[in-house]
DNA sequence: CGCGTCTTTGAGAAACATCAACAGCGGTGG
DNA sequence: CCACCGCTGTTGATGTTTCTCAAAGACGCG
C-alpha cells in the first residue's frame, strides 16, 4: 500500500495533489447548484434513473448496493471533493444517503455525458470518474486480499490521512459511520470489525474517545499493520 | 443477483443490449488502429504512463495488481467488447497482459480526455468507463459478502452468458485462465476454487472437459449457487 | 518418454462468523 | 431529575468456512 502515492477507497481516490475540493466559498458562485442535505436523506436509489451527478462539499454521504437477501455491501463514503452518482446505462447502481450534513453541487448528468457545455466540468468530472475506478481497484485489494485487521488499519490510515486533525503528536479524526457500516464497507461483520478495534486500542496504536472519535498514536504501526508487516 | 439486467464483473459490465463489441471486420476501417497480441504480451504495466486505451475485439486479456508481498488481486479479464487501460492521473494502475491471443484496437488516450476529435468515441469510451464503475460496484458485493461457491457458480454464469456456446440444452465454454487467475480474482485460493469446482462437477451441475472447458448441464441450478439459495 | 507445471485431493490449523449476553449511551417520559 | 427503554457497541463461547501445508495425479511440451 502506498498511502499518499496509489489512492486507496474510501470512497474516492485521495491524491491530493490532484483533487481539488470545492470550497464553501469557491462554490458560492454555483450557488443555484448548491443543495444542503440533513442526516438520514436519500439523494438516491439504486435502479432509479439518474439526473444529477453530485460533488461533496462538505459533510459525509453513504453509497449501499444489498443483495437480495438483504446482504448489505457498502460501496464507498463520500468526503469532500468526492464525486457520486455515476450513471450507468443512465441509472443509479447504488442507494446513497447522508451520515453527516452535508452540501453537494449538483450537475445535470449531461454535464459529464454531453459534449455540448462547460468543458473544463466536463474534464472535471470526467478526472473525478477515472480516479474512482482506480481507487475502486485498490479496494479490490482490500476485500480480496487482506485480513480483517488489515482491512480495518488500512480504512483508519486513510480517514487519518484525508479528514485527520493534526494534534501535534498525534491526530485525530470522527468517524460518522457506524461499526456495522465499516463491517459492509470491508466485508467483515461487525463483532469483527469491533474486536479489532479493540486489539489496536489495547496495543496502543490507537485511542477511543466517544466511540466515534478516533486518535492515532502510533501512525508508523497503524500502517504496519495495515500493510500486514505485523 | 440480475443476470443480464444487471451486469456482474467478469470484467466490463454485460448489458448486452447496450455494449457494441467491434467485430473484425468492422475494425478493419481502422485498420491501422488493429493490434495483434499473442500470449504473454503485456500491454502495460502498474505505474507505467498511460498513452493509451484499448478495445478488446478478440482475445482475452488479464490486469492484475499486486501487494509489495506478494498477494496478487486479478482486477479483471478483458473479453471481445471490454475497454481496458483507462487511465488516472496519467497512469496505469494495473499490469494487463494477454492470456488468449488476442486484437485490440488502440486508441490514444486524448480520445477520450481530450475535448477535441471524435465525438463518437469519446461518447464510447466514457460510457465504457461507466459501465466499469457499475460493474465494479457489482464485484465488491462479489468479494465483500457472498461464500466461496456463490462466487464460483457466480463467475461461471458470467461467462456462460457473455462467452458461452449453445450446444442445444447445454452451454460450453472455455476457461483461458488458470485456477489461480480464478481464485485470484475472486478472492479465493485455488484450492477451494478446485475444490468448488468439485462440488458442482459431483452435483451434476457442470462437467469439465480437458480441465478448461465448462459445460454447464443445470444453469438453473448454477444460477441458485450463485445466488445463494442452495 | 520424462519432466515441469497445473490441478486435484486430503488433513489439520487459523481466521472469521455466528449466537448470545452484557454494557454504554442518549433520549423520553413519568 | 431520575428511571426506563432501545439502540449501538463490546465481549465471550462456539461453529463453520476457508486457508495452509502436503502429496499425488493429470496434462502439455520438449
Amino acid at each position: 500500500m502506498q498511502l499518499g502515492a496509489t489512492a486507496m477507497y474510501v470512497t474516492r481516490p485521495n491524491d491530493h495533489l490532484e483533487r481539488q475540493p470545492i470550497s464553501e466559498s469557491g462554490a458560492a458562485s454555483r450557488m443555484r447548484h448548491l443543495h444542503r442535505l440533513q442526516p438520514g436523506k436519500h439523494l438516491f436509489h439504486e435502479g432509479q434513473d439518474a439526473r444529477n451527478i453530485y460533488e461533496v462539499v462538505s459533510g459525509v454521504l453513504r453509497l449501499t448496493r444489498v443483495l437480495e437477501d438483504g446482504r448489505r455491501q457498502v460501496i464507498a463514503f463520500g468526503y469532500p471533493g468526492d464525486v457520486v452518482g455515476f450513471p450507468s446505462d443512465g441509472r443509479y447502481h447504488t442507494d446513497c444517503d447522508v451520515l453527516r450534513a452535508a452540501a453537494v453541487v449538483v450537475h445535470n448528468r449531461s454535464a459529464l455525458e454531453s459534449n455540448k457545455g462547460d468543458a473544463a466540468l466536463r474534464t472535471r468530472l470526467l478526472q473525478a470518474a477515472l480516479r474512482e475506478i482506480s481507487a475502486m481497484q485498490d479496494h479490490f485489494l482490500m476485500l480480496g486480499r487482506k485480513s480483517a485487521s488489515e482491512r480495518v488499519a488500512s480504512f483508519l490510515c486513510i480517514l487519518s490521512e484525508r479528514v485527520g486533525t493534526d494534534l501535534g503528536q498525534f491526530t485525530q479524526f470522527d468517524l460518522p459511520m457506524s461499526r456495522s457500516d465499516i463491517a459492509d464497507f470491508l466485508g467483515l461483520t461487525t463483532e469483527t470489525v469491533c474486536r479489532t478495534f479493540t486489539q489496536l486500542r489495547k496495543s496502543n496504536v490507537i485511542a477511543l474517545d466517544r466511540v466515534h472519535t478516533v486518535i492515532v498514536l502510533k501512525p508508523r504501526d497503524l500502517l504496519a499493520v495495515a500493510e500486514g508487516d505485523i
